[in-house]
DNA sequence: TTTCTTCAAATCGTCGACGATTTCATGAGC
DNA sequence: GCTCATGAAATCGTCGACGATTTGAAGAAA
């Protein structure tokens, strides 16, 4: 469904191991952890990928609110694994920020506070005006086609009104133009931060005004396959302020932080 | 000896695991991997954080050039612990690109290419520019005192002529000016890059031209303290770049090269 | 009723072991 | 002499189990 924010060539062979994969009883036990809704999809790819990919789109979608614990018992049930593999995706989930893993209590939800959002904006914006900058430098022509073609994409997807597909497409246009600037380095800092930006989008859920979100990306296609590289930032800079501030905005009342709340203990 | 790159709270607690800590028998058996010299230091501190450290500067020192094996056996008993414990460490330090793990077939220090190194170094002129850029808008009186204070010690290490602890006081400069910046995120980000660089640098034995880069720092802090962000940013760029000629037009012989070469299989 | 103590259930950290894959040396064949 | 098949040793991936810590609730005392 969402792309892969650190994917990993694994080829973890032997064992059957596809026992009590697609197991997901509807009535949950005496288990306090709600965790409806992890094991979506059982195909017979990656188990490490999909314990992370399932993980990472329930929190995406707000089935799993900040604070939700997620016990490795529970998830060894779900995939059908050892702790030993669950462990590994929950130190992968810890590094990339999604999950809190405390010592000897467990793995949680990661529950960004304002602060921290508001230094992963501040630290997005450096590193997408880094990269708008050597991509106004390294564009070709082809590729400020392949960005037309994702914006008439956006368009599409904003005619839906389907909001995470549209989150998709948006999180989409940024790695491509980041992509442009020819760096694998920053464009994996900079796919770590997108994904927790996203995540925090999510939980103050923004009521997409995508339209001039998606005339701000266009602005930005225009800056850029004209080669001016001081107009590009600004746009881009502009843009992810608009972006910030509209969180901000949002954030002191909503329900969902109530039903946080009710859910962690 | 040198800093921690990414400090984890961890307290490990349970088991004496005091055993063969401080193993490291002088004739080492038939096993090709050398590895000789690696565990340092054996203190009561957690375990983790040791082995991770012993590796780290096992590569900084040239102890282990790249390419060299590390298996999971022989870190188990140079430092009495299990698998389990060691498999952690080294998963932790390939997220942080010292080491390369592939599957099935072992852990080995990485070896940069050239290219990466022209990205890492790219990615770090990026970083290190915003940071800069915010350490100007938000450093204080103290700030520059502080920094004044590792100027000062930079000189005394130079008196010295020891490389590696002028390294270390180098290191410490770079990072300390972009703690000024605010930003957690962008610091542990830089620190890493930064990380990467001191491995390649001593790969590549600068021969250490202090002086320059000494009086470069001096000319940076001066750009901060007077509010200067268009200089300060131009001089913390040409001292990147520098930096970066200078390893390049060292690459192509040294005697390094051929010592690993003769190292891996 | 409220608060503190005590205890059992849940969960985590670490360990040793088994099967599978890779690697390396040995020896047959050309 | 060189190349390729064969087998054993080394190493990795995964698993189940044990002890330690935390958690949450039941019960006693004020």
């Amino acid at each position: 469904m969402t792309q892969t924010p650190s994917a990993k060539p694994r080829q973890t062979a032997s064992k059957p191991a596809s026992a009590a994969a697609g197991a997901r009883k509807a009535g949950r036990g005496p288990a306090k952890t709600d965790m409806a809704g992890i094991a979506a999809v059982d195909g017979a790819a990656d188990v490490e990928q999909r314990i992370y990919q399932s993980v990472f789109d329930g929190v995406l979608n707000q089935r799993l609110p900040p604070g939700t614990k997620l016990p490795e018992p529970a998830l060894c049930a779900l995939f059908g694994v050892s702790r030993a593999v669950v462990r590994k995706v929950l130190q992968r989930l810890e590094h990339d920020r999604i999950v809190e893993l405390r010592p000897n209590r467990g793995a949680v939800v990661a529950a960004p506070t304002p602060e921290e959002t508001r230094k992963i904006f501040e630290a997005r914006r450096a590193l997408e005006a880094a990269l708008v900058e050597l991509a106004v430098q390294r564009h070709s022509g082809k590729d400020i086609e392949e960005l037309h073609a994702l914006l008439h994409q956006e368009e599409e997807a904003m005619a839906n009104a389907y909001q995470p597909a549209w989150a998709q497409t948006a999180r989409n246009f940024h790695l491509r133009v980041a992509a442009l600037g020819g760096n694998p380095i920053l464009l994996a800092y900079l796919t770590e931060l997108i994904s927790r930006c996203s995540l925090i989008v999510a939980l103050y859920e923004p009521a997409g005004n995508a339209a001039c979100e998606h005339e701000e990306h266009c602005d930005i296609v225009d800056a850029i396959s004209k080669g001016d590289a001081k107009r590009a930032v600004a746009s881009m800079n502009a843009h992810l302020v608009g972006l910030e501030e509209r969180i901000c905005l949002e954030r002191p009342s909503s329900v969902k932080t109530l039903a946080q709340m009710l859910n962690l203990a």
